[in-house]
DNA sequence: CTGTTAGCGCCTTCAT
DNA sequence: ATGAAGGCGCTAACAG
């Protein structure tokens, strides 16, 4: 059978109580006891039963870091990040050690319940959620409950590229950072617009996101203070097929197009791609911007016009937040600014 | 306090045992009983406790997936097909549903066994390794032996993208889905030579990594059987910037290289974008391959030709490998094929 | 500083 | 088909 904590209070000739002591570290032990447990599990090559401790213990050391898509690399880099922090937490021996581990929803709003749920289940130390939101009441207000019940419980809320979840949730005590999409969407469009650019499409992400609508907003708010009107507008995935096609559409509307700003850069991938197929030049006939700059984006042809997001930083800063080992924001709240990078894929419109 | 299953039972007017049985349903129980239980679960609101179930049964519903790097959507697409596969499983209601979660090695060994130890500790239902392995025999042998502990304890072990532990691993029983890299990188080869090409670079991953060497081999039996001389290697990790510099490095060595064969697409990524900065054309001057298809590999400009790997579909089987709720391939080991993609970035050497 | 004593919440024979 | 009872392996008061 596998070998438990008695076996090696046996070997140790101590008490089980002592065992325990000296692999969790949160109590005195004299050096010459523990000296002789650490030989005994050693020797024993003695692994603790989680579910044992979790259950005694009444919490475990499993964080969930909840992602919609982790084959995105928006995604991947947050989590990469968070999971790199807490990791490196742990680092000495046994005790410490938290187990980071993603789950992915696939941007399905029952899948995100399911794994809060299980992650409750699991009594987790904390649970990080990361990217936009399902912009739906019920779904919301089911999401706002399981994390209450989670707080409730003990485990750590962490929203990361998130938007808070509202004055009703304050209970939830959820340390937010929040990107700030909206002024990086107005900055872009005002790039745009510096440019001379009046006639541009948008390529927006699903319609029922808070990314979506907040990066939407930002453009349309440039455009309304520069007193220009807003191009034909449409809704569709994150992914590249949905810019392929959003902008055959967009330029069937409006043949006259000069700029194409996509929902982040994979879409603007595609978006690149639909005009090279009609056979227009990038940025001499149309303008193209992205969002998130991506690690591809530089590589793109030309390279891509984009908003950069400190996905590393912040997934990294959210690791610590759902560790405590950092403190939370003044407020619980903190902005992450999105700075516009400017590079080849936008330049003046034609004559 | 939470909500326990003795509440459950007390609510019902039944006894704990009951409550635990419709739960899990593996036992007979009378439909108008079920029928109660089911409801006072809902009234309730109760959610099992995980660890507490855990250590009674000896068993968890926790899966875990390593990968070596989150980031990267090699990683993600596999991840997220096999996350997919498992959480569409236990669909029906409470039961069946595994918590499936992917851990993030950053391609460090002592990482890799530490989540082992983990996963261990939390008497995981399965483990998918996935991706090619450190070749190192210390590490290797490690991580055999924490395998071999895995599945002695019941344990599934599935390695998807990654070559067989060896015939002294038998015992761990492992359901293995290789790519097959070396097969896969020698008809790459055997393309750029029937081009015409004589003068191929090639960047590779890390030296140490199981996939590198495989694909390299492939490489070079194409040249060997062609009867074509080995242009100049380079070794760096699997990411743009070293596919860059190897480039600036190569076409030093070689000022009359024509073609370029990169790790992977990302890494091809930075290959083109070296040689566009020398002001080489692709593939007028030099034609560039990668390997894997990412989807970001039909978008670059020329398109990549490349390698494509099934990831999606093998993340998916490795899932249901590891639910069990596939037989596993003959012998354990299914070879999982690579096809050739020939798109815009290959063509003809110059005169 | 160390041993003793109770559970943590659930599953699982064993009876009924 | 259902109830009763013991124990899974560990932690957390209490004593000493």
């Amino acid at each position: 059978m596998t070998v438990t904590l008695a076996d090696v209070a046996a070997r140790a000739r101590v008490s089980p109580a002592t065992v325990s002591r000296v692999l969790n570290g949160n109590y005195p032990v004299a050096a010459a006891t523990r000296e002789r447990v650490l030989r005994a599990v050693d020797e024993l090559d003695y692994v603790p039963n989680g579910p044992a401790s979790s259950l005694a213990a009444a919490t475990s050391d499993l964080v969930g870091i909840l992602v919609n898509d982790i084959a995105d690399p928006f995604f991947g880099i947050m989590a990469g990040a968070a999971q790199g922090a807490i990791g490196e937490s742990g680092a000495g021996r046994a005790g410490g050690e938290k187990l980071a581990v993603v789950c992915n929803t696939g941007g399905s709003p029952e899948r995100e319940l399911t794994y809060l749920t299980l992650l409750q289940r699991q009594r987790a130390a904390a649970v990080i959620l990361t990217g936009g939101s399902l912009e739906d009441d019920a779904h919301l207000a089911a999401v706002t409950a399981k994390l209450a019940r989670l707080a409730e419980a003990g485990t750590r809320v962490v929203l990361c590229g998130r938007p808070p979840l509202g004055a009703d949730a304050e209970h939830v005590g959820a340390a937010t950072l929040a990107f700030d999409n909206r002024a990086g969407a107005r900055r872009l469009t005002e790039h745009l617009l510096s440019l001379g650019h009046r006639r541009i499409g948008y390529v927006a992400g699903p319609a029922d996101r808070t990314t979506t609508r907040h990066r939407l907003e930002g453009h349309r708010e440039a455009l309304r203070v520069a007193g220009a009107a807003e191009g034909p507008t449409l809704h569709g995935p994150y992914d590249r097929a949905s810019g392929y096609d959003a902008t055959v559409e967009l330029l069937r509307l409006d043949p006259a197009l000069t700029a194409v700003v996509a929902a982040n850069d994979t879409v603007a991938l595609g978006v690149c791609a639909a005009l090279r197929d009609r056979g227009l030049s990038i940025p001499g006939d149309v303008s193209v911007a992205g969002f998130d700059d991506l690690p591809f984006s530089v590589d793109a042809v030309p390279a891509l016009t984009t908003v950069r997001l400190p996905l590393h930083e912040a997934g990294a800063r959210a690791g610590r937040l759902a560790l405590g080992a950092e403190a939370a924001p003044p407020g619980g709240l903190a902005t992450i600014p999105a700075e516009v990078v400017v590079r080849g894929s936008t330049g003046r419109p034609p004559e």
